[in-house]
DNA sequence: CGAATAGAACGTAGGTTCTATTCGGTGCACTACT
């Protein structure tokens, strides 16, 4: 017989104890309090900082099951296992590795109260059966985990992330929360936007990693990476990473850089089940090893000790470079960052980035099927005929809603009786696709002047991720090379000099333009200052043309 | 976007040179086979 289940807590301490929490810190009560007063909220954390347990306890409070959407089937079965122990309610995962007979049994629970917490991937929300059957169970709490990858995936790679915000609607609307490790504040307007965020509170916290000293170097030529990074690793101790662009790099690396007291493995998508496990065994073991790897290998890694993460070239964004150079140092220990470019050329990972998009046609032909229908109609069968996946076709409603020419409501979907239409439509879409690509591009500029710059590196980041800090790190290659350098010509340091001509331009300053709106300054440097836009994204201006051309509305804060 | 690959033209043998296309990193779920 089981054991009868604990009796639900009463309040925000009696959950956290059952977690085996003493004391919630005052970012996780501040997200905990917003969502029990039935508001959305945003949370910005560093993993380790608690994220979790913000959705265990407000879950926990709340009536109704707590719906996760988790990127992968392993997370999902972490994140279930972690709450297994804590007399909370059952938690269950819903993945398609469960047997038909399982997966029913898990609908069944969530449907008659059983189960307190659901983990699945957004794909299965698309699943009209799946949707229903949540929706019928009244949800207290949706939670969208890794929540940048509704921007970061959504828009090719996973589309059904771009469904989450719709498919709220028809779960009831209940409080959603939207966890992440780096949001910048261009990502978190999109976010608002996409997944339907009301007001959310927003929680920001502690973007710099003190322990991690970080650096960027450049090469002259591709020939040269393997050796550069032979030598890097050379002189660390430990366990560490090499990201790489692809996954060949990772193989032939993963041969330069091993040796007989500490092995290297290759790590990419490629891989068999069976292969990748091992090397997760491997990494995670005490035994230093190095693990030399595409994007494949993150999400869900949490070794504390790993001493470095090195790249063979950028990563694709700033937001992308954070979480990656993240993984390292999370015993607070030191560790070790340090990112390869070669002179003149662009990343490779820069441009495989973008490559599929929506495409404002297939929003076309949902709008004309839509139009044709008598009543609100399920999000999948208002896109059946489409010739489109469903997840496809799923990006295409997002669009659609997003210019206004849909209206989503818990019976389904239907036409806005006001919105755009015919080529008016069209124009709104390409817009929006046209708007799509030139963040992209932004983006991917704004590491590049990073990296070419002189400005603190923690400093950039920190700006880049709206968590803006006045001074300089002390522990990164830029600030080094500062110090090494105390009067020679008598030329003050780079940042003072900035800050005593332009004092409204340092590092984390609001100002607001006329074309582009709010934003903040994340660097400055002769007399050009990169801004990240909450609206445009990130721009670089001249501070000349800035003011002769009269472009400020508005400069402080 | 730019590198890699496949195919075509050349004109009689197996190579060069050009043009067209596909691919590049992430994983969910599904289908059809062992």
């Amino acid at each position: 017989m089981p054991t009868s289940p604990a009796p639900p807590p009463t309040d925000v301490d009696e959950a956290a104890d059952r977690l085996g929490i003493e004391q919630l810190r005052p970012a996780q009560r501040q997200a905990i309090g917003a969502l029990l007063d039935g508001r959305d909220a945003l949370v910005v954390l560093p993993t380790g900082a608690g994220k979790s347990a913000i959705y265990q306890v407000a879950g926990a409070l709340l009536d109704g099951p707590t719906v996760v959407v988790s990127p992968l089937i392993s997370l999902q079965e972490d994140q279930r296992a972690a709450l297994a122990d804590a007399r909370l309610g059952e938690a269950e995962a819903l993945h398609s590795l469960l047997t038909e007979a399982d997966q029913a049994a898990v609908l069944d629970g969530v449907a008659g109260g059983t189960i307190r917490y659901l983990f699945l991937a957004p794909e299965q929300l698309l699943d009209e059966d799946v949707l229903g059957r949540l929706a019928a169970a009244r949800p207290g709490l949706v939670v969208v985990d890794e929540a940048h990858l509704v921007t970061a995936w959504g828009d090719g790679f996973r589309p059904a992330f771009l469904a989450i915000g719709l498919l709220t609607t028809r779960l009831g609307r209940p409080p959603v929360l939207a966890l992440t490790a780096s949001a910048s504040p261009p990502v978190r307007t999109e976010l608002d936007q996409r997944l339907g965020l009301a007001d959310p509170e927003v929680v920001v916290a502690g973007v710099e990693r003190p322990n991690i000293h970080l650096g960027a170097s450049r090469v002259d030529d591709e020939a040269d990476v393997p050796g550069a990074l032979a030598g890097l690793a050379a002189d660390l101790d430990g366990t560490g990473l090499v990201y790489v662009a692809r996954r060949k790099d990772a193989e032939h690396l993963a041969r330069v850089l091993g040796r007989p007291t500490r092995p290297a493995l290759a790590y990419h998508g490629g891989l068999g089940r069976s292969a990748r496990i091992a090397v997760h065994e491997r990494f995670g073991s005490d035994e230093p090893c190095v693990v030399v790897a595409t994007s494949a290998f993150g999400l869900g890694i949490d070794k504390p000790d790993v001493r470095f993460v090195l790249h063979a070239e950028p990563p694709e964004t700033v937001d992308a470079w954070y979480q990656e150079v993240g993984r390292a140092g999370r015993d607070g220990a030191p560790a070790t960052a340090r990112l390869l470019s070669i002179a003149g050329a662009r990343s490779r990972r820069a441009f495989a980035a973008g490559a599929r998009s929506s495409s404002p046609a297939l929003a076309a032909r949902v709008h004309a099927a839509l139009e044709t229908a008598p009543a609100p109609l399920p999000l999948a069968v208002a896109t059946r005929g489409t010739r489109a996946s469903l997840a496809r076709a799923m990006q295409a409603v997002q669009d659609l809603d997003a210019v206004g020419a849909v209206r989503v409501t818990a019976a389904g979907l239907l036409v806005e009786p006001h919105g755009p239409r015919g080529a008016d439509l069209l124009a709104a879409l390409e817009g929006r696709a046209a708007q799509r690509r030139d963040r992209r591009r932004t983006e991917a500029r704004v590491l590049e002047q990073v990296l070419e710059g002189a400005a603190c590196l923690w400093q950039a980041i920190c700006g880049y991720l709206g968590d803006p800090r006045s001074e300089r790190c002390g522990h990164c290659d830029r600030c080094d090379e500062t110090a090494r350098e105390p009067d020679a010509g008598g030329s003050p340091a780079e940042g003072a000099v900035a800050s005593s001509r332009a004092p409204a331009y340092a590092p984390g300053a609001r100002l607001k333009h006329r074309e582009f709106g709010a934003g903040t300054v994340i660097e400055h440097h002769d007399d050009v200052i990169m801004v990240a836009f909450e609206e445009a994204g990130y721009r670089s201006l001249a501070v000349e043309l800035l003011e002769d051309g009269d472009l400020l509305e508005e400069a402080g804060g």
